[in-house]
DNA sequence: AGGATGATATCC
DNA sequence: GATATCATCCTC
């Protein structure tokens, strides 16, 4: 059964035919997310979360990411090498890598470029769109939100019940930069500007 | 500023 | 086996 009442229809105006499939759910493809990390990372801001778990879909706007870029990245997990935990992030493009973190919250990743490069956009902040309860700002408040936790790691995102899609909205106004949160240990790499987040959205984690 | 809370990496 | 660390979040 595919639901997707939850989305909110944009209202065309009167006597307008409306444009086949401009608020359907378009699931990203696969070369989506085998691209460079930061192009993919930038274009995630605005496309919608979808987990369909127990006849319920959950769906979030990304409103927030941080880019990994891989091996050479001293805040990545991949740059402690390919050990059971980094074996998703260093797999195929557009798997999800998901990891626990402080004893206590999930965070989850989407894998991209090519395999064994370790590279993925950590998401970091949505948007509520259905079906979310709790908060969903700060990307252990976003997976508990989403009920998403380890039984995600290496969960393929062209799946039918766990996915990020575009509902062909136009591209963000804006995209605001900074420091990734969390990595101060990661000397210079601590300073790359590698988080994107949408400047006037309120459920950014951070200001 | 510091605590909760447990998996993981990195020592011995 | 022991211990230090951690891509967080909360309370004080």
């Amino acid at each position: 059964m595919v639901r997707t009442s939850g989305i909110p229809a944009r209202a065309a105006p009167a006597g307008s035919v409306p444009r086949p499939g401009r608020c359907a759910l378009a699931k990203l493809p696969r070369n989506f997310y085998d691209r460079n990390t930061v192009v993919v990372a930038k274009e995630l801001l605005g496309k919608l979360l979808v987990h369909r778990v127990a006849g319920v879909e959950r769906i979030g706007k990304i409103v927030e990411v941080e880019a990994y870029l891989g091996a050479h990245d001293k805040a990545a997990h991949s740059s402690k090498g390919l050990t059971p935990r980094t074996r998703a992030m260093f797999g195929p493009p557009g798997y999800a890598y998901v990891y626990f973190i402080y004893g206590r919250y999930h965070c989850m990743n989407v894998v991209t470029e090519r395999e064994g490069k370790g590279c993925a956009v950590l998401l970091r902040a949505l948007e509520p769109v259905a079906n979310l309860a709790g908060r969903t700002r700060g990307p252990g408040l976003l997976t508990q939100a989403m009920q998403i936790d380890g039984r995600h790691y290496g969960h393929d995102l062209l799946s039918d019940d766990l996915f990020i899609a575009s509902q062909g909205e136009s591209p963000p106004r804006r995209i605001a930069r900074s420091r990734r949160i969390g990595v101060d240990y990661a000397g210079a790499w601590a300073r790359r500007h590698l988080r994107f987040y949408l400047p006037d959205n309120p459920f950014v984690s951070r200001r």
